[in-house]
DNA sequence: TAAAAATACTCCATAGGTATTTTAT
DNA sequence: ATAAAATACCTATGGAGTATTTTTA
């Protein structure tokens, strides 16, 4: 196997064209260029150059080899910097799993701000239903996760990174929808006036913080919501809310995603559900720090180091 | 910069994720496998490898390296192959000019074959009008050239490459054009039958022989030929015949470019044009051999060695 | 405790230097 | 005759081998 010392010394002389120079040019002398470039020649079985004593020329193979040659050194070079660059987490991928719900809230400006600052890591974004990110973020899966606030593992760790306030979604031809008519800003409703009412809620698997905070609230309010229907996402809460089959506590977020029958009405005293960044402190990924060091990102630790 | 020796070492060591086994593989003892990786690492300022007393991992740097690593070595065996190949005439390219005419007899037929039989070497056709290719090739500009015969510098070779019989073209209302009609093969005309006829000729500096040999046949067929429209190429030759300004005698391969208001006669006692083809000895494209080589190509010998 | 990588130390192959010869204009 | 590359010969760097130590699961 040819090695990198004579292709800089044959690209020296193919620039030069002249023995003396191009050894002077590589801070070496004349007799080991002579040498370095027959043993080139005859390991390649190839004349790569005419001398004549006044004239040194490359032959067709030894034009064709310098091009391979140039390109060959370039990209050694690039060889070393692409790994600098990745082992400083410039270069590389970073794989963030997060609950649609998220994607409403802190995840495009996360995307946008890591995007920005780290244009050559390809960040690869998991949206998911269940609630098992948490087994990937610990099987190495994906990177990070971004979630309801849970109990997780001890060998993870998680950052706050939302908490936002619930809202009450309701029907458009629902009587407390229609109270909000006229009086800017609508006053916020209280939770007592949900009493009696269908509630769509998401899967205590799913979502159990939120799950129990909405339950929690409810009874704070005097009474036990009437859980009519239970579904994964919020999305799917909405448009049940949409085709009036019920009411929903949901995160303030979730305006964004409004439905053409959804009227969303503040909650006083509304009690806020966190999101939270999980990852693992083992995790090997130089990707990862880069990305928990963004501008903006929350720095609330919940539990263990904030190092990974 | 970094060498080819740690490269191959590096990528062994990430294949196998074992230095004594990697070590085997490269035919090395493990302690000049862990030096050399070491010392790679402090080029690079990178940690490549996790080491834990059983399980050798690549960290993303190393995943990184992994890739350029072996694209690398690929390259560097891509570029020896190259080389060779370029040695050998099989990679490259090689330029060929010739006389517009020639691209109605051999050209194509040499473009095919050459061709298939080299398809990474780039054949650069160069079409031209007047008549330096001899110049062109002692200069370099091109490696070979297809002209009519003609006297050559001392300094080149050629070799004939067609011998053709020349025809007559006439306007399709020109009386010896309809005499033709109804017989099949239409009788050969005499070249008396031209006698005062206004000729359509190539200019002498473009086609010194093709002239000659023109105006010599007149004469042996006992009229000096009236020389109207002089011009340089023989499509142009015919594109006058077809406007029935006057007649030519032109290469029989000419039929090829029939407009639709030339007639073409074969002639009796036919005289013949050669076509050669032309390069330098001292040529050291070696490309040039294996198209001097072609199957099919002629191999009649005008003058000199037939060897680059 | 054991498997495996790192370290210590020695040796030799080879790259580079100096002096000289060869070569082709 | 001369510029320049090739060759001869010597020296020394550094890569590879053997023996041993260190490491951590």
């Amino acid at each position: 196997m040819i090695d990198v010392k004579p292709l800089r010394y044959f690209v020296a002389l193919a620039e030069t064209r002249h023995f003396g120079r191009a050894a002077a040019a590589l801070h070496l002398s004349q007799p080991p260029l002579s040498r370095q470039i027959a043993a080139l020649e005859t390991t390649l079985g190839v004349t790569l150059f005419d001398r004549e004593p006044r004239n040194v020329t490359l032959t067709a193979a030894g034009e064709r080899f310098y091009q391979d040659a140039v390109a060959i050194l370039a990209s050694i070079e690039q060889a070393a910097k692409n790994a600098r660059a990745a082992a400083r987490g410039d270069l590389g991928a970073l794989s963030i799993g997060f609950t649609m719900c998220a994607s409403y809230s802190v995840m495009p400006r996360f995307a946008r701000a890591f995007g920005a600052a780290h244009p050559d890591v390809s960040l690869r974004l998991r949206e998911v239903v269940s609630n098992d990110l948490a087994a990937q973020v610990l099987s190495g899966q994906i990177d990070a996760a971004i979630m309801f606030q849970q109990v997780l593992p001890d060998s993870l760790v998680a950052r706050v990174v939302v908490d936002e306030p619930l809202c009450v979604a309701l029907g458009r031809n629902h009587p407390l929808a229609s109270s909000a008519c006229g009086t800017n800003p609508a006053p916020s409703l209280k939770i007592a006036q949900l009493a009696g009412e269908p509630f769509v809620l998401a899967a205590t698997e799913v979502a159990p913080r939120l799950r129990d905070t909405i339950v929690t609230h409810c009874r704070a309010g005097g009474f036990e919501p009437t859980v009519r229907f239970e579904v994964q996402l919020q999305q799917t809460v909405l448009s049940l809310v949409d085709e009036d089959v019920g009411v929903a506590l949901v995160p303030d977020s979730m305006r964004k995603a409004a439905l053409p029958g959804v009227v969303f009405r503040a909650l006083a005293d509304a009690p806020t559900i966190e999101q939270i960044l999980v990852w693992s402190p083992t995790n090997r990924n130089p990707c990862l720090a880069p990305f928990l060091a963004l501008d903006g990102m929350p720095r609330a630790i919940v539990s263990g180091d904030n190092r990974p």
